[in-house]
RNA sequence: GCGGAAGUGGCUCAGUUGGUAGAGCAUCACCUUGCCAAGGUGAGGGUCGCGGGUUCGAGUCCCGUCUUCCGCUCCA
């Protein structure tokens, strides 16, 4: 195994030049338009503001809705093999400390102030024997002249450095009743284990999968909606024997990435990222990571984990409650490995709208377009009138809309010449534009217009939501055909296509 | 959390040596407009991030604070 499975190296520089694939908005860009047309917002605006919280406006929240929604039809509604989920956020707390959330982040740490690493107080060299209360002592450094074991810089006095957000369970805020704000969504599913095997009567490999919020008292958020202090998983763990998980994760690992190509990413700016051994979380056996070419370089969108039986083997420890699987066909009881896909919502949205933007010159004139998968944008189609002081006109768009609304998110818009209308849901992305005529009074048929194809086609008012629909239906079908990896058979079935 | 930069109408910005705010675009109304950001007229919208200080007077100077951006660390 190599340290790295990029499939090409990362660009020098982003952007200017060995540029790979077109460009696309830099940040400034996309956040005015996301704050703009109502896609992100700055939280709480009115009072300046708060770090790393952004809420999403009428546009965004459609556009974050369709990626979960897109992202449960292939794990879920596309599949036999996985089943839902939603558990709370809040938890038992000692979940967070079997899990190693607590016990990694509970005790005081120094930090060296030269090589950034942390250190617990009462590991280092000279200090071993104090008690925890001398441990969290601010002046402990100074005192036993305490260095960085590892390169000898100076390091800060002891501090608790807690990821996790902190509440109180009731009315009495006292240690008995500290409760945390999940920092990940999957102990929610480990903990269901055995609940939703026994319930759903899958059998290994199954899948649960979990989309819902995660809360994390990030040291330094930032980028936009990229790193926030509350946001969204979609995770799947993918239960499985032992000696299968390898061959899971490698199939996992390329099912992921073609999702998001499926919905238009442009492969050039995905890549694969293996972690190195020093780089592993404590839970991982493996990790890959799948990143995107942001603006600011290529981040992680995505995890893949093989966790191994860490997770179920410290629950079931912890707990003193069995969860075994009962292997019907070996008659074997055991502790299933996990192969876990992590990724957050929010990035995703975020991906997506990085990744649909163009600008295109039209006489002169910079257009912007939001190119996004029809199935990911906000609006499906907007009817438009192409002129206004005709009654009879804006009342078929009217009743046009109303019998779209039905099946699809569509709107109605009057307010400007249709040249600016269609420029408008150009820059929100709305795939189809339905525009009513004078003609469309006589012989009862309006205008489809593509937006990415360019060309229009006339079709009768009674055909308009079947000719929309179809054209979403080809949209879903034709890009990337059977990325979700379907029918969860064992892996020398090869359900990823060979 | 540490170092650097910045915060002026929805967006992008201007605002000269401190004298109580402007532009373009956007939005809205009316007229015009008959297929890809046309034009005309008009309107709404900012106590210049927030708090304090200096001053006769501060967007302009000082302090604090919050937020954002760029580097250091971490994850989805």
């Amino acid at each position: 195994m190599t340290d790295t499975l990029e499939d090409r190296p990362a660009p020098a520089a982003p952007r200017s030049d060995g540029d790979p694939g077109p460009a696309v908005g830099d940040l400034e860009t996309i956040v005015s338009l996301s704050k703009r047309r109502g896609f992100v917002f700055p939280s709480s605006e009115i009072y300046g503001g708060i770090n790393a919280v952004w809420d999403y406006g009428p546009l965004g929240v459609e556009l974050k809705n369709n990626v979960k929604r897109a992202w449960w039809r292939a794990m879920v509604q596309d599949r036999d093999d996985i089943v839902g989920l939603d558990a709370g956020i809040l938890m038992h707390p000692q979940v967070w400390v079997t899990s190693g959330h607590v016990a990694a982040f509970s005790d005081p740490l120094v930090e060296c102030q030269t090589c950034h690493q942390r250190f617990r107080v009462d590991e280092l060299p000279g200090a071993e024997s104090l008690s925890p209360a001398e441990a969290a002592d601010p002046a402990v450094v100074e005192r036993l002249g305490l260095r960085c074991p590892v390169d000898g810089g100076p390091l800060t006095p002891p501090r608790r450095f807690n990821l996790m957000l902190k509440t109180f369970l009731g009315p009495v805020e006292d240690e008995a009743s500290v409760a945390y704000l999940r920092p990940e969504t999957a102990q929610g599913i480990y903990v269901n284990f055995r609940n939703v095997q026994a319930a759903s009567r899958k059998k290994l490999p199954f899948g649960i999968a979990q989309i819902g919020k995660a809360f994390r008292n990030e040291i330094s958020p930032g980028n936009f909606v990229f790193r926030m202090r509350e946001f969204e998983q979609m995770e799947m763990q993918y239960f499985v024997k032992a000696q299968e998980a390898a061959d899971w994760f490698e199939r996992w690992r390329p099912a992921r990435r073609a999702w998001y190509e499926r919905y238009g990413v442009d492969p050039r700016r995905l890549r694969f990222r293996e972690h190195g051994p020093g780089e592993l979380a404590h839970y991982a056996k493996r990790a890959v990571d799948i990143e995107y070419r942001f603006p600011f370089g290529w981040k992680e969108l995505e995890g893949i984990h093989n966790r191994g039986d860490w997770d179920l083997g410290r629950h079931q420890e912890a707990s003193g409650e069995s969860l075994e699987y009962f292997d019907p066909t070996t008659n074997e009881h055991y502790v299933p490995w996990i192969v876990e896909t992590s990724a957050g919502a929010d990035r995703a949205a975020f991906t997506f709208l990085i990744d649909a933007y163009r600008e295109e010159a039209v006489r002169g004139e910079k257009r912007v377009v939001l190119a996004f998968h029809p199935e990911l944008a906000p609006y499906k189609v907007a009817v438009l009138p192409l002129l206004k002081k005709r009654p009879e006109i804006v009342e078929l768009c009217r009743r046009i809309v109303r019998d779209l609304r039905v099946d699809l998110m569509a709107v109605y818009d009057d307010t400007a010449s249709i040249g600016k209308l269609y420029r408008r849901q150009d820059e929100i992305g709305t795939p189809w534009c339905v525009t009513v005529d004078v003609e469309s009074l006589d012989d009862r048929a309006v205008t489809v217009r593509d937006r990415d194809s360019m060309t229009q086609e006339r079709v009768p008012v009674e055909g308009v939501k079947r000719a929309i629909l179809d054209r979403l239906a080809a949209a879903r079908a034709s890009a990337g055909g059977d990325a979700s990896g379907a029918d969860g058979q064992a892996p020398s079935d090869g359900p990823f296509g060979g």
